[in-house]
Formats: structure tokens, C-alpha cells, sequence
DNA sequence: TTGAAAGCGCTAACAC
DNA sequence: GTGTTAGCGCTTTCAA
């Protein structure tokens, strides 16, 4: 068996609880003693089972994440890793671990956060995305279980604590950037209408449409999941409308990688012909031909606070709701130009 | 406080003991009671508390990870969380979960490994990259914990399971691609020399010279962590050689899109000045202006694996040592080209 | 400033 | 088949 509390007790002469009191630096005890205690740990070799400490004091310090599942197009761009990159970064400096599991369906994605939760695994839990209606978000409020959304919730807005972008405005914003130069047929390429955040972008280009008096066209919005096969489809249709648009926005860079190569093949060149604006600036979006147009999400931060703010609520129970808003930024290159008169 | 196996015990008038060997489906427990139990469970709610049991059973049904740091180069490119998702599914599979902690220097990362192994965190480890000199390895080693390296450890090969490509071979036959093609003056893209992925490629990129009789050349050979600026300057020094290469070998999709993306700048043309052949075969390379031509080393099946043989080893203290080779296979796409005679 | 002792909630060996 | 009981290794009152 492994060195326990116990033997390093018995080597420095003082009872367990002494030892237990030098680990978690307990500021009445003696110099004296403190050095011997630690003596005698590094002797013996002594590292506390987490186990038994959670088990005690009720804490874990981890952080429960569920990964989107294998399959998911989540993961096929650099959202995911980024982001858990950021919520790395922000537990490692709290001395947090990550422990995380998978769930295929909604119905196991739930089952793992129970086991998680209700299994004393984890001391908060980050979500990764908001669906309209999202039963783990239910359960946690339910139980009162400290969480994180990355992302807007769809309802409960007050009750829940939050990072985002302020995807309406960055929407609007990139839209606006087009009808600046000159651009009126705008078509928007987006994502899954079921994430918020999808919804919440639409709406954004919807508002700078309207301001500028510019007609909604129905046409001219195209929801994919895609990647690959999927998207062509859609962009050919697109293109061949009578009137096509002359610039688009498309939600993620790696959906506009997509799209760029469907309008190659189509003899369409950007950003003569067409004009683009993209959205999460990864690393690839500079490095496609053209480099893209694209806003920055800071992706990095979201996770980074979403951790940051996690912790602060586990360790103090009465921390307020919030709602913290990550800036974006459009980052200009050279897949938009102004419109020319014809 | 939360239901425990007591309270179950209490409502469905059976011990403890028995909650727990229903919990554990024992075999020898009677059809009645089994039904008993399961009832008071679900009226209660009750949902174990794996620390507790972690303690007691001296097993925690988790795997753990180290994620390589922020600012990794790792984390800019698909390798990561394509792993990660072949590691995750794998685990789930056998109901396990994923513990994981960052380390941002290598003294950083051991003490995280410590931290879950000693601190009884975890069942088992994989470890994503092997080190020419790898503490973490020596120690796990010494303790004889369970663990799986995804890639070829550097010594000790005999006493290490790990899953990882024939590198070797892959880089020798991605090479001789080139050489049939007429291809005399082939260039080596690649990382770190540190980690041993790069030094099996070099050597099956030099094999591959030396079998087709080709002189190798050391300024035919670069070694860049790069992504962005760093490998620029290299790649224009390399084309303004007296003898610029008539093809390259990269070992990353990633990597091959920054050299892509400086040829371009240079005026030459892929693939009719020169050939590439990029490794990984990621999403992009098919994406991309030419798609690539690149080896699909199966990512997602390093990552599964592993985690599918670490379980084994875990569950079963004299499984024997394993190396598990995933298959590779060339791509072929438009990035290559055979070479004109002059 | 330190020690003794009672749990945290579970499993498992042993008894019946 | 089921109950009793002794831990797993730690934290945390309560006393001294």
C-alpha cells in the first residue's frame, strides 16, 4: 500500500492530524513541527490521495467538461481545442484538473453530467454550448450546481452565469461592414438554427439589413451543418439564384474554407466577384487564398473566463450571476472589397 | 447532505452491503431484493459517490492526460483533438472517464502526472508525445503504473505499450512516391528533432534517398516549429539554393499550408514547379489550393486505441506489453506531379 | 499548538 | 443470499 498520513505521522512524532494540518498550511502550528512533517513527506515519499481528501472535505477540485461527441462537427475546426485550451489555462492557475467525458446522444450527455455531478466527481461544470431547450441546464439549476455557459442560454438569462460574445453586435457589425462598402445582397451562411448562438447572428445581420432599408430575402439565408458535400449544394444554389448575392457572411472560417472552393470551382473569384466575411479568425483564415475577413471571438478567453468565473463561484457561494462579455473584432484582409457600380 | 447507500438500505429494510451488491450486479443476490433495492434507489434518487467508492475500491474508472500546454504548437492543428476524440470514445466504451491537467513547463507536467497517479486520480495514462529524454516515462516505469504512449518511445521500446504508425516506413514510401515520379532533389520539411515522430521520418526520408541511390543533402533538410513567420525564412532559403528542390516532403497538413502559402508569394507553382506530399490528411488538405496530396496516419485510431489497450492493461495487471501499429496510406490528390524533364 | 476520535460513503472479507 | 464489520486515507470538530 501506498505511504499514507499515518506513516508520516508515525516518523515525525505527531498525531495525523497534525500532518493533515502542515498540508493544508494551517497557520497555528509550529515552525518546528511544520519542518518536521516536512521531513519526514519527503522521506517518505508522501503525495495525500486525492480520493480520501475529496471524500472529507467534499471537494474535488476539478472541473467537469463534457466533450462534444466523436462525429460532432464541432470537431473538424479549431473552436473546441482552443476553447479548451482557455478553460485549461484558467483552472491550471487555481489548481483545477479537467475530467471530462463524452456523450453520444442527449440522453447519455445528460447520464454523464448526473454521474459527474451527483457522483461528487466534479465541483463545477462547464457547458459548452446552449441548445433551445437543454435539460442539463435544467438539472444544474435545478440542483443548485455551480456551472458556466460558454454561450448565450436560450432562457434563464438572469439565473445564469455566462461567456459570450455579443454575437448580435459582432453580426451586425460584419454585415454593416459590407453594406459599408457598398454591398446589398448579402447572403448569410450559417449554422445549426437549434445553437443560440446561430439565432443570435441571425438576428444581427437581420438589424443592419434593416437599418440600412435593405430587403430580407428568405433566399438568402442557408442553414448547413456542413463541411464538405453538404454546403456545396446550397452555395451552387446560392449563386444560381437570378439575383446572387455579392458578398456573404458564413458563421466559422472553416465553413468559408468550404465555401471559397465551391465558388473556385465555379469560376467565381473572390473578392472581385464576391465578397466574404468570416467569422473566428483561427490561424487558417489567414492562411486560405484569399486571407479572410474575419471576427475575432477570442475563443481562448471565453474558455479562460468561463474557468476563471467558475472557480470563484465553487469557492464563494454567494458570487453574483454574471454575464460576461468576451470583445470581438473584425480583422480586415482582403476577402471583401467595395462594390463597383456596374 | 446527499442519499447514500444507507438511506437506500434503511427504506428497502436490507444492509448496506447488499445496496452495494446490487449496485455491482453481484451475481448471488436473489431476484426479490435485487427489485427491492432498485426501487428504494430510484424513489431516493440515489446515485453513488464514486470517490467514496474510488477509496474503498482502490479504482477510479478514469484515464489520465496530460494536454500539451498553451502555446503548444499541438494546438494550432487538428492533431490534438482528433486524438483526443479517439481516446474519448474509446474510453467511453468501457465506461470510462478522462482526467486532464496542463503542464506549461516540462517540471510542470511531471508534478501533474505525480498528482494523478500518486494521488490516486486515475487508473491508468496515456501520454500523447514521447520525449528523446522522457521523465514521465522513466517514472511511470518505476512505479509501474499503466500507461500507453501514442508514438514510439525513444528507449525501453520493449517494455512500453504503445500504439504510434510505421513512421518509418510512411515517410520512406511518401518519399519514393516523389522519387517515382522523377523527382531527384527532394526536400525534408519537418518539427522538433526532440520528439522521436521526427527523427523516424527523417530516417525513412533518408532510406528512401539512399535506396534510389540519391545523394542526401544537408541543406535539403529543415527543421522548423513553425507555423507562420519562423518557416517563411526557411522555405525562401531552401528555394534560392543553387539547386532548389523539385519536391517536398512536410510532415504536417498544417505546416504544408504555411509552405503552400510562401511558395505562392515566391511565384512558384504547386504542383507544376514543385511537388509536396504533407502528412495527417486532415480535413484542409483536401480543402485547400492544390488539395494535398498528403498520408493519412488515422489520428483518430491512435487515439482510440490507445485508450482501448490502456483499459485492457488496467483491467487485466498481465496483459502482456503490446506495440500496436495503426496503417497509413497515401492520399493521392493534386499537390504532386511528375517531374518534366528539362 | 497539538492529539484523539468521529466521520465522509463506499467495498469486501467474513460470518451466518 | 444477506448481514456485520472493518477499513480505504483523509479532514475536522472537540478537548487538552
Amino acid at each position: 500500500m501506498a505511504v499514507t498520513i499515518k506513516d508520516v505521522a508515525k516518523l515525525a512524532n505527531v498525531a495525523p492530524s497534525t500532518v493533515s494540518r502542515v498540508i493544508a498550511d494551517s497557520p497555528r502550528i509550529s515552525e518546528a513541527t511544520k519542518r518536521k512533517v516536512n521531513e519526514a513527506m519527503g522521506k517518505l515519499g508522501y503525495h495525500p490521495n486525492l480520493n480520501a481528501r475529496s471524500l472529507a472535505s467534499q471537494s474535488t477540485q476539478t472541473i467537469g467538461l463534457v466533450m462534444p461527441s466523436s462525429g460532432d462537427v464541432v470537431f473538424q475546426n479549431p473552436f473546441f481545442p482552443t476553447v479548451l485550451q482557455g478553460i485549461s489555462e484558467g483552472a491550471h492557475e487555481k489548481k483545477y484538473a479537467l475530467h471530462m467525458t463524452t456523450g453520444k446522444s442527449e440522453k447519455e450527455t445528460l447520464e454523464a453530467v448526473v454521474e459527474m455531478v451527483q457522483g461528487k466527481r466534479v465541483d463545477g461544470m462547464i457547458l459548452l454550448k446552449s441548445k433551445v431547450e437543454d435539460k442539463i441546464i435544467s438539472y444544474l439549476l435545478k440542483r443548485n450546481f455551480p456551472f458556466v455557459l460558454i454561450g448565450k442560454p436560450y432562457k434563464n438569462v438572469e439565473e445564469i452565469t455566462h461567456v459570450d460574445n455579443d454575437n448580435f453586435r459582432a453580426m451586425q457589425e460584419a454585415t454593416e461592414h459590407l453594406i459599408m462598402q457598398g454591398h446589398h445582397q448579402i447572403a448569410f451562411i450559417g449554422g445549426c438554427l437549434e445553437l443560440v448562438v446561430t439565432v443570435e447572428r441571425l438576428l444581427g445581420y437581420e438589424r443592419a439589413l434593416r437599418n440600412a432599408g435593405i430587403e430580407l430575402k428568405n433566399e438568402y439565408i442557408i442553414h448547413e451543418e456542413f463541411l464538405r458535400e453538404g454546403g456545396q449544394e446550397a452555395v451552387k444554389e446560392l449563386m444560381s439564384l437570378e439575383n446572387p448575392p455579392t458578398a456573404l457572411v458564413v458563421v466559422d472560417d472553416f465553413m468559408a474554407l468550404g465555401v471559397l472552393n465551391t465558388l473556385d470551382e465555379l469560376g467565381i473569384s473572390v473578392p472581385e466577384d464576391i465578397s466574404i466575411v468570416s467569422f473566428n479568425n483561427v490561424l487558417l483564415s489567414e492562411m486560405v487564398k484569399p486571407p479572410l475577413t474575419s471576427v475575432d471571438i477570442n475563443i481562448f478567453d471565453l474558455g479562460y473566463q468561463a474557468s476563471k468565473n467558475l472557480i470563484q463561484k465553487i469557492e464563494n457561494s454567494d458570487e453574483p450571476i454574471k454575464r460576461i462579455i468576451i470583445p470581438h473584432k473584425l480583422i480586415e484582409r482582403s476577402s471583401c472589397c467595395h462594390l463597383k457600380n456596374k
